[in-house]
DNA sequence: AAGAGCTTAAACACGC
DNA sequence: AGCGTGTTTAAGCTCT
């Protein structure tokens, strides 16, 4: 597939300089030597991520599938019951998950349960076709057209309310060129999405469906297969289906204009400013009648089901997120010891404090720093920015992102969330934000006598990124000539040869570097993109939330999410100046060519100390990776030379 | 524009 | 000779 030359690609050999690395690194540092643009490779990637999304995804309902097979002698009797007693019981899971949506979206929409949504969700990233089925599944139960058509609505109207919020986003990932959606061809990238699934997903789609759908449908026997094939319009098995089913056109029209004028006028959620808001269709419209373009074209097609899927990915991550960043904003204030002034979400905030005092320097605990104020303002704004991040698993995504963003690393902030990161890092083939100093560092005093051989330094990296297990020439290379170079590296001749130790104060002399506000300004803007690649910020802050750009569905977080962590971090910065602290050594170059955001992240995570790197593991409280400097840098040594 | 930090590449030395 | 480990130097980038 495209993303494996991609890949490929990059993965190719050290040798020519980058070789893969160039790829990635090259492309992403903006270096002269790798020949590769960026954009392809993108795209390639996303691609990628995709099909592993959808594999994933494919198993947990071939899961379900199986589940349900066996109630299946049930579903019969179920089914009549269905009719009535919809809440209830979750003796189908299918059923459920059919209904769920529908139900639910009737009565209280904004209650879905992540749980429910992603029963939704996984049932539809298959295929647009298997809810269909699921649909006609009902109807035929149901035999009550009406029904259908109401719950249908309902559904539609769920998604758009979804969109609503985070249309936003896919429109902002649109400008970065993430998503090469134009006005025309609103749901392309999501078709591709679909379409590319790999042929291990779609033995597995045809395992689930016709296992499933022979039980269930005499007439369905063919379709199994069907569901990958987004973007062939769903032909209609089921008589009463089809009249709706595939009518996208005009079933749903009708169905769609009722929405419609359900709506006050000139007021709907999928219109505003005189702009389509559907995901990826930018059109614009003098009024509210001409509006109606939402009817045709975006009704209920292959297309139309895909970008609802990806929507409600979108928002189910950014729920994941904002709960998330509610703890994070918690565990922020209760450090701080500020009141807060809204209800905040969840506690745990003790998650920082544990963090803070375990980071072994963290003696001098740096004085919360100045922060106090910043904690409670940063709430209202951060909030809707921080749903942006989009919480998504680890292995989506896609390496194309920029090398290393030292960025975090300047700021004395823990930085990110990552126990996540851990497990995104060495599963994504992302270079992490880190310089091979910090790296280095991290490494070994995760260590339980901190210090390592060069060799276990070396499998330190590849044992954490996915990253480091290809061109090791390149990186080895780097790893020990960084370990020369630096001073904070002390070389200690043992009984079974050499390790490495770090010292503390060396390394937290490193000189830091501060982003200006102005920089920030301009990465944020960059970031936001308006550029043709997805900005390297971008990409680097997702990376160091943890957000993995995965597919297009996250699609849109990811710009907010930049925006909020340079926010953030803007925040830091100017706390910083106050502490400077260098420690985090890291300039690297961020590869990130012009526009780099400065992400800082917070800990949120209480697991994460760290950053990015948080490597995981350690679940040590890893030696504050970042904390460590955060707080010790204070020392005053500062540097900044 | 200069300086600094970082990454990458590469040459070279040493020891096993 | 080959490999791993270390050290250095240099070039190219980005950021301040």
């Amino acid at each position: 597939m495209m993303q494996e030359s991609g890949t490929e690609a990059t993965s190719n050999g050290p040798a020519s300089q980058n070789g893969g690395a160039s790829m990635e690194g090259g492309s992403r540092e903006g270096r002269p030597k790798s020949a590769t643009p960026s954009v392809e490779v993108t795209a390639a990637d996303l691609l990628h991520l995709q099909q592993h999304q959808a594999l994933q995804v494919a198993r947990q309902i071939l899961l379900q599938q199986q589940q349900q097979q066996q109630q299946q002698s049930q579903s019969h009797q179920l089914q009549s019951q269905q009719n009535t007693g919809r809440k209830s019981p979750k003796a189908n899971d299918k059923q459920q998950s059919l209904q769920v949506p529908v139900s639910v979206a009737m009565m209280t929409p904004q209650v879905i349960t992540p749980q429910q949504m992603q029963q939704i969700l996984q049932q539809q990233v298959l295929s647009p076709q298997q809810l269909q089925v699921l649909l006609q599944q009902q109807q035929a139960l149901m035999l009550q057209q009406q029904q259908v058509s109401a719950q249908q609505l309902a559904f539609q109207q769920q998604l758009l309310q979804v969109q609503q919020v985070q249309q936003q986003h896919l429109l902002n990932l649109q400008r970065q060129g993430l998503l090469t959606i134009q006005p025309g061809q609103t749901g392309l990238p999501l078709h591709s999405l679909t379409q590319m699934i790999p042929a291990e997903l779609q033995q597995l789609w045809k395992e689930v469906t016709n296992a499933h759908v022979k039980e269930e449908h005499n007439n369905s026997s063919n379709n199994g297969h069907r569901g990958l094939d987004l973007s062939s319009p769903a032909p209609p098995k089921n008589p009463l289906l089809n009249q709706h089913a595939s009518t996208n056109g005009q079933y749903m029209s009708h169905k769609r204009e009722s929405t419609l004028e359900e709506h006050s006028p000139h007021s709907h959620p999928l219109y505003g400013h005189g702009v389509c808001k559907w995901p990826g269709c930018e059109a614009v419209f003098d009024d509210f009648q001409s509006f109606l373009h939402l009817n045709n074209e975006h009704a209920l097609d292959d297309r139309s089901t895909a970008q609802c899927r990806v929507q409600m990915q979108v928002v189910q991550q950014l729920e994941l997120q904002l709960a998330k960043d509610k703890e994070r904003l918690q565990a922020m204030m209760t450090h701080l010891h500020v009141k807060s002034t809204e209800p905040k979400a969840t506690p745990q905030p003790l998650n920082l404090v544990s963090n803070v005092t375990l980071s072994k320097s963290a003696p001098e605990a740096s004085p919360p720093l100045s922060l106090p104020q910043t904690p409670t303002t940063p709430t209202a704004p951060l909030t809707p920015l921080s749903q942006t991040h989009s919480v998504i698993t680890a292995n989506s995504l896609h390496s194309v992102g920029p090398m290393r963003r030292r960025y975090s690393e300047k700021y004395n902030m823990p930085i990110s969330p990552i126990s996540q990161n851990k497990e995104f890092y060495m599963n994504a083939d992302v270079r992490p934000p880190f310089t091979y100093a910090s790296l280095i560092r991290q490494a070994i005093l995760e260590s339980p006598e901190k210090q390592l051989t060069l060799n276990e330094i070396y499998n330190w990296f590849t044992r954490m990124f996915a990253y480091f297990r290809r061109n090791a020439a390149t990186w080895k290379n780097a790893v020990r000539h960084n370990l020369s170079l630096h001073k904070c590296f002390v070389r200690v001749e043992n009984v079974k040869g050499a390790v490495w130790t770090v010292d503390e104060i060396e390394f937290q002399k490193r000189r830091p570097q501060k982003i200006s506000s102005p920089a920030l300004v301009k990465n944020i803007q960059t970031s936001l993109g308006y550029g043709p690649t997805l900005s390297a910020a971008f990409q680097a802050s997702m990376a160091e939330n943890n957000i993995p750009l995965y597919t297009t569905a996250s699609i849109g977080s990811p710009t907010l999410n930049s925006l909020a962590n340079a926010i953030r971090e803007e925040m830091n910065g100017a706390m910083d100046h106050g502490n400077s602290n260098g420690s985090d050594s890291s300039p690297g170059r961020s590869p990130l060519p012009a526009h780099h955001i400065s992400v800082k992240e917070e800990p949120l995570d209480p697991e994460d100390h760290e950053g990015p790197l948080s490597l995981v593991t350690t679940a040590n409280h890893s030696p504050d990776f970042d904390h460590h400097r955060d707080y010790d840098d204070d020392q005053g040594h500062d540097d900044m030379l």
